[in-house]
Order: C-alpha cells, then structure tokens, then sequence
DNA sequence: GCTAAAAGTTAGGCCCTACTAACTTATTTT
DNA sequence: AAAATAAGTTAGTAGGGCCTAACTTTTAGC
C-alpha cells in the first residue's frame, strides 16, 4: 500500500517547494530530467539537502524520483510549477507597469510576494495591466489553465555576423546586468544585426537602429533572439 | 554576561515572529502587557506554543518577558510591530483602491503579503493611492517613521440614546460580518444617532440619514465611532 | 574492465514552530 | 489560610528545511 498518493487539487504548498518546482522545471524546460546537483546550484543549497526534499515532494506526486537518477516533474509537478510562474510573472509585469517599480528589481520582489498572493489578486493585477503576455523580461506568463508559449527562442551568442532579429527575452536574474542592459538600450522589442563576432569568444559588434556597440558573448547568451530571416542563420 | 540584546535594525523576523508582535500590540494597544492565553487565542495555537516563541522575541529584544507574569513590547517591539501594521493597512487600502478587491476579503490576503512586501513596495503603493491615512475600515496607517494616530474611540455598544457619531472604524477580520455591515450601509465616515437601546443585550436602534436600523450590541461592539456632541453622551 | 572522479545519498545535527501531557505558579473562592 | 481553579510553564515529540561529514553509486578516463 501507500504508492505516492496523487497531489489533491487543494494541496498547499510551501514556499520552498514551490521554487524547488520552479527550478525544476527551469531546469527540464518543462519536461525534461533535473539532476539533484543543478536544483542544489539554482536554489543555492548543499546537494545534500536536495536529496530529502525531492523524497518529499515525490511523495507528494509531484515529481517521479528514481535514486541516483535526478527527478521529472509529474503532470500535477508541472501545473503546480506553472502556477508559481504565472504568479511570479504577473507581479513582475504588474510591479513594472502599475508601479512603476524598476526592472531590475522586480524579480527579487515578485520572487516573495509568489508565495503569498492568492490566484484572486493575480488574476486581478492581470486584469488591470491588460492581460498581458510576457513579464517585463520578455518571458512568457502562463495562462489561468496551465499554457504557456514554450518557443525555444536563439541566443544572441549564437547568431552569425549578419544576422538580425529582435530581442524577445533577457535573462531576468542579475539586476546589474539589467541595468547595463537598459543602458545599452538591449530590450524585449528593440531589433539587432550582429555586425561581426571576434573569434575566441571575443566581442560581438551589434547595430541597433543608428547604434552601434560591442558586447561580450556572456552578455549574449543571456539576450534571447528571434530571427529576422534576411541574411544570416543560426550557428551550431 | 548575555543579556538579552537589542534587536540590529536590520534583523529579519519571521512571518510568525511578526504575527507575534502584531498580536501583542492589539492587545496591550501598544504598551500595555499581554497574557499568554490572549496570545495563543488571537493566533488559535496553544498555550504552550506562546510561551516557547515568546522567549525566543524577549531573547532578541523585541519582548520584556518575566515567566508567569505576560509580556509587553520593547521599544524595538513596538516598531516592529508598527512596521507589519503599516505594511498590512497599506496593502489592504492598495488592493481595495487600486485593483478593486473587495474589503471582506482584503484582511486575509494582506495578512500573507505584509510579510512578503519590500518596504519599498509598500511606500509606493502608498505614494500610488494618495498616502491614505487609514485602510478599508478605518484603522489608522501607521507612518513610515512609527507613528500612529492612538485616538480611542468609543464602541457604537457603548453611545447611549440620542447619541450621535461618525462611524470611524469597524472590525476587520469577520468577512461575513462586513458584508453584513457594508449590506447595512454602516462604513467609515457615515454619521449615526443611536435611537433607542433596548435593555438587556436588546437590539440598538439606529438612525443613518432617512434609514432606520437596528442592530445587536455584539455587532455594534465592532463599530467605532467618533461622538458628535449634540446630545448623548458616554455611557460605562 | 578497472580505477578515479563526479554525482548523489544517508546519517546525524540544528533551528523554527507547532503539538500534547504533565507539572508549577498565581489567583480566586470559601 | 486551604482548597479549587485558572494561567502559564517545561518536557518530550514532530515535521519542514537546512547543514556537514561520510558513504555509495554512477560515469568517465585510461
């Protein structure tokens, strides 16, 4: 008896949890396998602890665990996974267009306030910004019933000289990188042609509109890009 | 050596910490002691969970604890808690002003989000609503710098007939009963004259405009008023 | 295929916050 | 003032979530 009961619709998740899923998911895209050592790195914890809380939440049917074999979410894993995340993206959006709040530091804000703010309140602040689509970020918000726009979108670190796209997504951790990225005016929306790569991950010259300027492929790989299919292509 | 330190302002409390602190305040008005059962009772845990927690805020300054004999607030208590009763009155009056949540409901999500919201959100939900002095029902926001309005008002249970009053407050935490109220058209700001009391526990009937009403002395218990003085007056 | 390194796990602690049961102190009643 | 009651405390337990140290399993290199 006991095999891992299904999570009940009303199961309340705690906080950790929560981001346990969410990195999980980040992780797996999805629906991919999550390695015990990566949750441990995003969450910032020992390995070890990863170990008794995946055990936990396996438990809880929202992940299948094999030892020694990293975890997958289960389908209820993820609709849970996907509810943090529209959570989180939703304060993010509403705390940037309702508040005013600066994008650099939305994320660490919503990053709380995902834990506490009742689906009402969210779909509330939904509302009132217009139902948007992506947090300020560019990131795609889940909807009430659990979709989400999964595109795998090119990093700019990948685009060849010539090529040109528009910026769909940055990374939405590192506040500094933000604001080095509004400095260079490099956000969702704004269209780029990489002029030319230095080789031996040198620096990578973009234009933008009349703007020309040269980052490293750090700072690329964290500007996602969809293509403009004039010239160049995607690289390996 | 090791007496109890003074709280760093920088300490981080707990979300139950906070509670604590909250509970400690409503009942002793700030200053006055609070008794372990009153504690317990407001934060329904048990007796026995009060007085483990207890020792651990008197151990960071937050409490002035003697065993057997109730607790009272520190001065860092006091500003702790005031911190948490502003970020709560805040939130309540933010989503009821600015996302249009209604106000049976704005208690319970507030008492999550107080503990989640940066200060800095709070100040510009504040900043975003015309800096309200009180929330929803009537409670005074306390300032950023730890000041409130301590004003005691008289209980609606308390006028005698022929009174008159402005409604200043209700009680917050019963949604049905705000319903009820805001059904009865009693809110902050409304003015009424107490008509008649019937004796023993009997029925206060009430006079609001051109309306007549009449409500029993449990639910005019929750209903502030600041007297007009035209006729009645206190009552013991 | 064996060994070394990497990845993952259990064991044993610790803190927080709650619980029940049993005991102590304070207060009230007679 | 003694006895009864109320209020408050300690003791022992539990679960969540984290840690380090030590062990096991898997993987990768030779």
């Amino acid at each position: 008896m006991s095999a891992a009961r299904e999570a009940t619709t009303t199961e309340t998740l705690t906080a950790p949890a929560e981001d346990y899923l969410k990195a999980i998911y980040a992780i797996g895209k999805g629906y991919g396998p999550a390695a015990t050592n990566e949750i441990a790195q995003r969450l910032a914890i020992a390995p070890a602890s990863v170990s008794g809380m995946v055990r936990r939440l396996a438990d809880q049917g929202l992940l299948a665990y094999e030892r020694y074999h990293g975890v997958k979410l289960t389908e209820s894993g993820r609709r849970a996974a996907l509810r943090t995340l529209r959570r989180h993206r939703v304060i993010e959006a509403y705390l940037s267009q309702a508040l005013g709040y600066p994008w650099d530091r939305v994320h660490v804000e919503a990053e709380r306030l995902e834990h506490a703010a009742s689906d009402e309140l969210v779909d509330r602040m939904a509302a009132t910004i217009g139902e948007p689509e992506v947090d300020p970020h560019g990131a795609p918000i889940p909807t009430r019933d659990g979709s989400v726009d999964e595109t795998e979108y090119t990093s700019l670190a990948q685009l060849d000289a010539g090529a040109s796209g528009v910026v769909v997504r940055v990374s939405d951790e590192d506040p500094e990188m933000l604001r080095y990225l509004a400095e260079l005016s490099i956000l969702p929306g704004k269209k780029v042609t990489v002029k030319s790569r230095a080789p031996y991950d040198g620096p990578i010259t973009l234009s933008m509109g009349r703007q020309e300027l040269s980052i490293g492929p750090a700072l690329a790989a964290n500007v996602l890009i969809a293509p403009l299919a004039d010239r160049g292509s995607r690289r390996g």
